[in-house]
DNA sequence: ACTAGCACTCTACTATATAGAGTGCCAAGG
DNA sequence: CCTTGGCACTCTATATAGTAGAGTGCTAGT
């Protein structure tokens, strides 16, 4: 399929005719068109025209004597070149801040308020990525004894990001030997990245062994379980309950294999990926580089950042026939708040 | 309508007719009971039967010419005296034991699996509610530096949970304050219920500030945000998917309703709520109680355990048809083995 | 290049008929 | 009194047919 080039008159009734669509849901005809369109054209001249854009798979008709409906190709077309951003209401943007920043809230809390705050805006399910940084150094390890056998291991990486877990050992140790484990991890440590620990604390050890006294090493030994292997990928979702007013997708078998889709979360996560390193809102069409999944949704991204550096998506999925004009500025807007909400935080 | 005394033939032919109507789904007529039944009945004597049971409510007829289905009453009478709960496979408890029980599984993934566990097995949605001691006192405090203004403040709790919270603070504090502090703090509230301690915090203050220098005043302020007012309250909830199978529920809105339900926790919390109190399996129906959240639907239900306290609830919910005999054990046999390996983990 | 006209196709809706399943009731028999 | 065969009745599910309406593609004329 050769993308021959399109008229403007032919742009301009692509524009028309799926802004129609969005807003009713219903295939679009050459009458209708005739009318909207504001070109003064019959609705015969107006057939003509739809024919080409139908050859050229911007549009299908779902049979015979119905209109016309946009095909992914057709939404592709509307979204990267067509369509014009709403502007946002003047309070908008007051109103996510305010649902979004609340007085204590920790990053976590304010993630999931971010998706709650997408899909009540756009009556859609909204997504949010786990804060995930390029570089995850250590900063400082800490021990504390919670009673005769069992110690509390506290790591703080980047910034103030903390991760604990409790550890079973098998004879009580002092404060001393504690706070002497947890320095020397700090000391030894500190700057690395966090994923790394693991491997180079096998073999440091092998050299420091000599140095340290029996208390010390058995207790980097049981440290050793503390540092993850690798970064823990994941998103929060929620609204999935206006999924069931997507009329479009009121085929059952749709619904559920989009739910299935979002129970194993790794092709979700690999898509969502994709967009963390494009920058401003994106826009993905399921089923258009030919997979199967999310098939008939469209989804509309924007990375956000903590300390300018890109950490995570966050967006919205609903059915490919969405308002993105309404939609785009809202996820825009939000990416930037939560960007500066989390610069504030932290 | 009173409970008039059941013949032992009714409620033999209640069973089968339940128990058939489990298995296929479809309205069960008197033709099909009189083989089924091993009663050597006429179709004919089986319907004056069931025109008794019908009276009672126990079973309904969707119209004049479909055969009985029950009524949620029938299917309270039957899971309360007339199932007989299948013995489990002689390795489901070995299978669940493994997949719950993986090395360096915090209790929080522990519950994320049970969920998990309970939905793959037994092809409903899986829920689980977070522990929730009667008593939740306090242990332990202490305080540790980030950076110039930031500290951790860890509070520990019952034996051996623990929360933290990242402050922020006006000025830096020097290591033997922060110690002086958390020790102020542990000394003072230790074996207090941790709910309490904010209230108690406010008056204690107002006697003890003379006796305190201002830094550790200025500190203890800030911790005053520590300590939460109310436990948290919430439900896993896993295998939601599962639901597109329930073919009785094939309205859109009855599964809309259901999912609006979850995102609306409170009121499922209050309805699990009362599973505690109660010892053993419990099966709830929705509808029954007029209520018509979760109508349509049942929850099945087992209370679980830490150290020997009643602290949670774990089962499944899914269409009011369902097979009890093989469910009920597996949701008793996970509550027991969900009660036993947190016994160990913590 | 545009347009009016027309035959054609397809859907959605309505009406109608029919087979089958299951019931309730009655009268007869143990 | 309990049980049973018989029978008329009701309701559903399915298939068939007919109709109105919407929209198209094509052609011929401007």
């Amino acid at each position: 399929m050769v993308q021959k080039a399109l008229s403007e008159r032919a742009l301009h009734l692509l524009r028309v005719l799926i802004s129609r669509y969005i807003d009713e849901g219903e295939p679009v005809g050459s009458k209708t068109l005739a009318q909207e369109s504001g070109l003064n054209l019959s609705p015969a001249t107006i057939r003509n025209i739809l024919a080409d854009l139908e050859e050229m798979g911007l549009i299908a008709a779902p049979h015979t004597s119905a209109g016309r409906v946009p095909t992914v190709q057709g939404y592709r077309v509307f979204v990267d070149s067509l369509v014009v951003a709403q502007r946002p209401a003047p309070n908008l943007m007051e109103n996510i801040r305010r649902d979004l920043v609340v007085e204590g809230a920790t990053p976590q809390e304010m993630l999931s308020r971010v998706s709650d705050v997408l899909s009540s805006l756009t009556q859609l399910a909204g997504i949010v990525t786990l804060p995930r940084r390029a570089t995850t150094t250590l900063r400082q390890v800490e021990f504390l004894s919670l009673s005769e056998n069992r110690i509390l291991a506290i790591i703080v990486v980047n910034e103030h990001e903390v991760q604990n877990k409790i550890l079973q050992t098998k004879r009580a140790y002092s404060a001393s030997e504690l706070e002497q484990a947890g320095n020397y991890l700090t000391q030894a440590f500190c700057g690395k990245d966090i994923y790394e620990v693991r491997s180079v604390l096998l073999r440091e050890m092998q050299v420091a062994r000599e140095h340290l006294n029996s208390a010390m090493i058995e207790l980097i030994d049981v440290a050793d379980a503390l540092f993850p292997s690798t970064p823990k990928e994941d998103f929060l979702l929620s609204g999935q309950a206006n999924f069931f007013q997507f009329s479009d997708l009121s085929d059952m078998d749709q619904l559920r294999n989009l739910f299935e889709a979002f129970k194993e979360k790794r092709d979700i996560l690999h898509i969502l990926d994709q967009c963390l390193y494009m920058s401003g809102v994106q826009i993905f069409f399921g089923g258009e580089q030919g997979d199967h999944l999310l098939k008939g949704c469209s989804l509309i991204t924007s990375p956000y950042r903590v300390e300018g550096e890109v950490v995570g998506v966050l967006g919205v999925i609903g059915p490919t026939r969405i308002a993105y004009d309404k939609v785009i500025p809202v996820v825009d807007i939000t990416a930037k708040l939560l960007s500066a909400a989390l610069e504030f935080k932290k």
